[in-house]
DNA sequence: TGAATATAGTTGTATAATACAACTATGATT
DNA sequence: AATCATAGTTGTATTATACAACTATATTCA
């Protein structure tokens, strides 16, 4: 039933989505955040480091992208040495990713740069309600996702 | 000061940007939504439902693009003769840009399609927590927003 | 066991979004 | 009037992205 109060709240959805769209594009995937490293490229590596062996079906899944989309995330990465290839233990079809050297380096240093970020973005909030916000803000992602995942709109890919 | 709690927030932050990198891609600029137009498209049409006289400066704010791309976004609209274009009253290089009544109605149509998506959207958060989650989530945009404003790393795009 | 099927990943190809720089045309300032 | 600023477009290049077709390995089941 749609009554005033839900009208105006897609009306704050629309802005709200607006608003994701806005903010998101200011942690671009082109843009590079530190140590040449973009956004979207840190969340590879960190998906390594946290996940220690990770195959590209994990890692597609993760950010979801298509396959194919995946391989050509990555093979930057392998080029500029921050992550290496090795055939997977128990199934020689599949890639495992590691971090070399230079990409555990790399990490440290970008996620310290992010922290920076992360630290400069809550100080624009106040610190009583940041506990209230991430957890909504966290509960909206999963509202989203969940519809996703019914819909089979993103192809399971969420 | 660094202690555990901020820190266990970093790696929450770090959660939320990439779920916030996954959802968007949800609403992908270049998926259709519905008649043809995609979320990003809509989200011209609406600015110019909302704003009457808008023009291109005006709307690579609104969008966070820079204003070749404005262009770009806009002019499949007009192809398709959603927006039509007209000279601003008062400043002869400005574009004025308005509804054709064949926008109009995808507008309407594309409205009513996107607050099926919200609803169901908001079905997945109970209902009680409703009206918290979205005051936070526009907390947390606006807290994105400020910082991009101070650090221009957006140059005043945000 | 061997054929059929499924899965992991890559490559070919095409498209959309995007930025930056250079440009045109108009407006504002001094 | 000359200079500077602003609105918007176009040239060019890059990146992200998907889908389809492919290779190579695994799994299943007759």
């Amino acid at each position: 039933m749609i009554n005033k109060k839900t009208s105006a709240n897609y009306h704050e959805l629309m802005e709200i989505f607006s608003g994701l769209s806005q903010v998101t594009r200011c942690c671009r995937q082109d843009e590079a955040f530190c140590e040449g490293v973009t956004f979207h490229q840190f969340m590879i590596l960190d998906a390594v480091v946290k996940h220690k062996e990770l195959n590209m079906a994990d890692l597609h899944k993760h950010l979801s992208v298509e396959k194919s989309t995946t391989t050509r995330l990555v093979s930057p990465l392998i080029q500029k040495k921050l992550l290496r290839r090795e055939t997977a233990p128990h199934d020689s079809r599949a890639v495992k990713l590691m971090l070399t050297k230079k990409g555990e380096n790399v990490h440290r240093k970008v996620w310290s740069y992010i922290t920076d970020f992360f630290r400069k973005v809550m100080c624009n909030i106040p610190e009583k309600k940041a506990d209230v916000v991430l957890e909504s803000v966290k509960t909206f992602i999963e509202a989203i996702k969940n519809y996703a995942r019914e819909c089979s709109c993103c192809k399971a890919r969420v």
